[in-house]
DNA sequence: CCCGCTTCCGGAAGCGCCTCCACGCCGGGC
DNA sequence: GCCCGGCGTGGAGGCGCTTCCGGAAGCGGG
């Protein structure tokens, strides 16, 4: 592995512009004791030269590492690579620098991650995607967690409640009840729910919200199948696979996000079944193809940029020791892929096989 | 911001296992000059101490740079979200850190990105994305990658063969003409390109293959609109109402990424205009979700996730100090969005208003 | 006019690591 | 038996930066 070469110092600039080293590094940092003249003046000769500090001179000397460490499960899943956008377009502004990992939905993973960003002295963490349930790592990943912020570092986590850190939290039981009120508006008292592993977070909250929705609607939770598997696009078709299999008078397949939905649309597809004509299917997260699908897609639009922005400027601020929560907006976004409930709809399921 | 607390220096480790901090430090790197006895004994230690560098210090005092850095135009673009996915797979492995940021689509910015990666000392840099055809900014970006790696940077490149570089280059041309061919094949005459910025090299090569297709098969570049737009969604909205304006007889579009296909699609949606029974239109790339468009897409595969692999790997067993180009497979993927020319072609355009 | 305070600045000590160099030890050749 | 060469090891300097501390001005009041 390289070695760059070597770039111009802050010596060189002190030189430049007639001061000491220590002046120099004053003046770059705004600190006191500078007078404004001679703060210009270094100002000046730092920008003209193109001066850039040396991030691994000044951190290691115990300065502020200016480095960002992102926590995805995945980062080409859409939902993950839009808050990874939203993350870096700030960090771009502030100059900051943005390392991505993957935590593989993998918690044990996970935590290693971590370990290593803070091994790199990474000066933020930022950990996006629901926690996973398990309370051994959990429990570990909060103490070394703990340990990195009582060392200066700061962390926020999104989607995740259960970190005692600055939280982006987008609501997603009230998410989840307006989808499960929409349909059941529309008419639909046959539902099931495409889920994802029970353990995660955000699968627990959405479906309560859908759950409660119905309830309020009249439907007892045990008229609503809940099929989980892999929250990803895959899954999607397993899951609807089951439903078709078990519950084939089902109308409507709520999927508790749009990597989901996108697999029961799929599976749909294939058998010729008819959205929303035969069945009505709906995500979550309004990722931004979902507008494109086969038909558009019904879902609960999550403002993801905004939020890894959000992450990060809660972070970089965090002043009080009192972790903050910053809820974020959503709403449904009525698209073609749900309709009124067929008027034969106790025929449904005559299409499968 | 923070300082992360202390940790376990390479002094520590060194008094535990008897030897001096040199020794140490030798034998952790796997350098000559240290006893086999010797070594074994300070790596056990520093397993069961938990010793991990301090990437700062060691890369201060000139050892290898664990970061590698990835420019892509925009993180949640599906292209660059799973070229990074495949970045962030090897590096993993490697243990090495992924710091990525937007060129957005800006040469100059791309430049200023390259020289804040090379000033944070990343060990490798990785720039995923088209080159720009601004000569001026071109060169002196080719100027400041030479000297980065003159002073041990390594560099790859994805999809860009102007840089001195390694290169991880899909046979765009190639690809090109397959589509062609493809579409010329059903019967159609009537062809139009939806193109991203004809200064980007990949934009070129795809629209090359595609006029040396269509030449084969009699076509004269002439009777082939080609509407130059950005080459992403709202872009390809933008071409298609040109093209269904300016060429109403066209039976086919090719668009030169999928992204654009996306958005010619959902024009010719909105007309409601039949793909691919009035209109063919075909992508290229293979996102994931093209799969699930509707209808879903014919396009060319190009393999992101490994492409992203390969030029990390590239890059860090570079050895020769000539640039290797390493070509990448593509294969036409023949959905259901191309069809053979509608019998009535020369009706086409009767919907539009 | 001198004293003490404030303001601004330079010197210098590290931060943790790598690496050049010098040193001590051993064995083999004369 | 002595010298030379090579291997294994420790000492020390330095990477570029931050920051503590002490010194040199400049100011007002006694």
């Amino acid at each position: 592995m390289p070695k760059p070469g070597p770039g111009l110092r802050l010596l060189d600039v002190a030189r430049h512009a007639g001061v000491s080293l220590a002046t120099a590094s004053r003046a770059l940092a705004g600190r006191e004791g500078v007078s404004q003249e001679v703060a210009n003046r270094v100002r000046q000769v730092a920008d003209d030269l193109g001066y850039v500090a040396n991030p691994f001179a000044r951190t290691l000397a115990g300065g502020a590492s200016p480095t960002v460490g992102l926590i995805v499960h995945q980062i080409d899943d859409p939902y993950f690579s839009e808050i990874a956008g939203g993350v870096i377009q700030l960090a771009d502004e502030r100059r900051l620098l943005v390392q991505i990992c993957h935590s593989g939905r993998d918690p044990g993973h996970e935590l290693r991650q971590i370990r290593h960003l803070i091994a790199q002295r990474a000066g933020v963490i930022i950990i996006a995607g629901s926690g996973f349930g398990d309370p051994g790592v959990e429990a570990e990943t909060r103490t070394v967690l703990a340990g990195y912020q009582r060392g200066g570092g700061r962390v926020a986590v999104i989607g995740r409640h259960a970190l005692d850190a600055d939280a982006v939290l987008p609501d997603n039981v009230a998410g989840g009840h307006a989808l499960g009120s929409h349909l059941a508006e529309l008419g639909h008292r046959r539902i099931a729910v495409a889920a994802g592993a029970a353990v995660l977070n955000t699968v627990a909250d959405r479906l309560a919200g859908v759950a409660a929705a119905l309830r309020r609607h009249g439907l007892s939770p045990d008229d609503v199948p809940v099929v989980h598997a892999d929250f990803v696009r895959e899954g999607g078709r397993l899951a609807a696979d089951r439903i078709l299999r078990d519950h084939p008078d089902t109308t409507a397949i709520i999927a508790l996000n749009d990597a989901m939905a996108m697999g029961v649309l799929a599976t749909l597809r294939e058998r010729g079944i008819g959205v929303p004509s035969r069945m009505s299917v709906a995500g979550f997260d309004d990722v931004s193809v979902a507008a494109d699908l086969a038909p558009s897609l019904t879902t609960v639009r999550l403002p993801m940029t905004d939020m890894g922005r959000t992450a990060l400027e809660l972070a970089l601020k965090s002043a009080g020791s009192r972790p903050r929560r910053r809820p974020t907006g959503h709403r449904l976004i009525v698209r073609d892929s749900t309709g009124l409930v067929p008027s034969g709809a106790r025929l449904a399921g005559e299409g499968v096989e």
